[in-house]
DNA sequence: TTCACTGCAAAACGTTTGCAAACAG
DNA sequence: CTGTTTGCAAACGTTTTGCAGTGAA
């Protein structure tokens, strides 16, 4: 199968992995799983579930994507791979990414409160986006 | 089929769920839902599984237990239904309760952060738990 | 009789895997 | 030729559901 560079010095992808990549990357939207797969398919119609699957098992080892997993069903993918936080409206399931300051506080604070050495800190806010808070 | 109370003026329950809920609150063990199971099984040989999955939901429905989902597999439930955090260990995959103070803080500092107006905050640390950081 | 709950088996869901064929190097 | 990746279908683990039967009021 055909392999295509992104940059010079970047992985080497697959063009499916590529097109994969890309339909995480187009928009801020947080994909599923499945919703790759559609976005996929448009660019390369014969791909298959199971390779949309291995390749974003691929790109999330290869820290090329970020796989957000909250309880409700399907994991989603998100393109940004820096630390970051999310809000999630309770509303319309709309999904966005901010950023906390003071992070590097909060964790410590965390580690002494669980008595545990902390790695990372995960922190996720549910309530309304602004659209849905207006519309109330 | 039999009911009981647990207290007066407290929800009636039917033995299985009360069951189902003793299994839940013995230990901090953090149950899933197969352990749960399990559990019940030993003091109600002929439970079924899908009476210990609608009987969680029920209790879950009714704010006498806290349903935990991470992204790794199975639904963990709770006694402790009180806001509170979540601390897993990347070793051994222990999880444990603990309260981080200033919560009230760090959520309108979210809220501002997300331009969302908060409901509620979840924050999970990953690390080490004290005894896998000592035993490195 | 009425209504909720149980138990069983089957379905549903998201995800992973076994395997043969296709490909790249 | 050798190792990797694909595509398909089938399997997996978790959770929910349809439905007949049971129990409580």
């Amino acid at each position: 199968m055909a392999r295509q560079k992104i940059k010079p010095a970047a992985v080497a992808l697959t063009r499916q992995r590529q097109v994969v990549l890309d339909a995480v990357q187009a928009g801020d939207h947080h994909p599923t799983a499945a919703e790759v797969f559609d976005a996929a398919r448009t660019k390369m119609p014969g791909i298959s579930f199971a390779t949309v699957y291995n390749s974003l098992r691929f790109l999330r080892d290869e820290g090329l994507v970020h796989e957000i997993k909250f309880g409700d069903g399907a994991s989603r993918y998100d393109r940004e791979t820096e630390r970051h936080d999310h809000a999630i409206c309770s509303a319309c399931g709309k999904l966005v990414d901010f950023d906390l300051p003071g992070t590097v506080a909060l964790t410590r604070a965390a580690a002494r409160a669980s008595r545990f050495k902390a790695a990372s800190i995960h922190l996720t806010l549910i309530g309304l986006c602004p659209k849905c808070r207006d519309a109330k």
